[in-house]
DNA sequence: GTCTATACGTGGATAGAC
DNA sequence: GTCTATCCACGTATAGAC
């Protein structure tokens, strides 16, 4: 919106919209470092650079900003990892390093993780925010199940469950695993944790008939 | 400690450490109703009926709030209802009797979950706060891997994976199932993902020889 | 239209009056 | 020991400078 006519080349006033990834990106940094509580307008104008009073012109209220986090890629941009399989191993493998891959990008980067848990919360006790999370779960959610069959065929593997209902018992274990390790911070703990899912979740497939 | 010889049983002065407990019981109301960021000092005397000041009288900081408040049973209390189970039944149907005792307790209660994830996301940034997720977690464990020994001792079966390590597995499953709900609020969903882990997890044991 | 300075109400925390 | 008055920082709103 806005529009602002196309093509504003005026020579020093670089910022329109861009103000906004900029606090959004300076917001993000924060959070990751200190916590979504020290994460103030003024920490956040003061880590891009503009004064305080850069915020409200840029965002409407806080609540903005935190909807334009939540409608970001943050934990979206994990199935980068699951490319990298290969489908000749038995099931419980495949799986096993599958669930291995998320993990290490999760373990790489906490901070994400922690952040993106209190963007959920805050979203989950504001009205306004509430459909964010709803959101989020559900693009998760389809992501995980294009990955699972796409797998699934590679592997030449049959699921004995529905597929939707597989990719659920992934997210919410994975997750599960994540918070637990959030609490415990024992890498082994986790570790173990995920191979138990792989051979768990093993069990739910079967060979396909050569087709 | 501070001690206050024993036996101090001034004729009105009915209030010691008992307005710490008033005050963190008028919190965990507040944030129940309200949500952790609504529950402010000012808020959680109003609630307790006592003035401002009496707060940082009786605590120290809002954090020794805090610290007290997941000292306190919260998702420890959910042990109530595994007992009701009747082990004869064939291993999948007792274990999706036993996740969906559990599940119970949290659908009829979703706030104290909500305050629980805001409380252990609030510690886990406070490092005078990080041990407290870790000593509930370990806590937490120990009563699971209990609860998993007495079952399978009663349902006459056998582990074929290490106690602990299911145990943690039930952990992660349950709160990636209660965190997931969270988001989406779709019961039939959290349900049929907490029966299909009842059957993976179905396939961790086998029926022991007779004794 | 783009940007900044300033003012107001409320938060946690403290000093000091009863 | 109990409570009131007060402090500084925060989120927010607005007036007004470029």
């Amino acid at each position: 919106m806005t529009t602002a006519s196309a093509g504003g080349r005026a020579k020093k006033q670089v910022s329109a919209e861009v103000r906004r990834e900029q606090l959004v990106a300076a917001a993000l940094r924060v959070m990751k470092k200190e916590g979504i509580a020290a994460a103030t307008t003024r920490a956040i104008c003061a880590e891009a650079g503009m004064p305080h009073g850069a915020f409200h012109y840029c965002f409407r209220s806080k609540r903005e900003l935190y909807a334009a986090l939540l409608s970001t890629d943050m934990n979206i941009t994990f199935g980068e990892a699951w490319p990298t399989v290969v489908p000749t191993a038995d099931p419980a493998d495949s799986i096993r390093t599958l669930l291995r891959a998320y993990w290490s990008t999760v373990q790489e980067d906490p901070e994400t993780q922690l952040v993106l848990s209190e963007l959920v919360n805050l979203a989950l006790r504001e009205p306004e925010l509430s459909e964010l999370p709803r959101w989020e779960h559900r693009t998760y959610l389809e992501k995980v199940v294009s990955h699972i069959e796409r797998y699934a065929d590679e592997a030449h593997l049959e699921l004995t469950v529905d597929v939707r209902a597989l990719a659920e018992m992934v997210i919410s274990a994975l997750g599960g695993v994540v918070s637990s390790w959030l609490s415990h911070r024992d890498d082994a703990v986790a570790l173990r944790t995920l191979d138990g899912f792989a051979a768990a979740f093993a069990t739910l497939t079967r060979p396909r008939r050569a087709g």
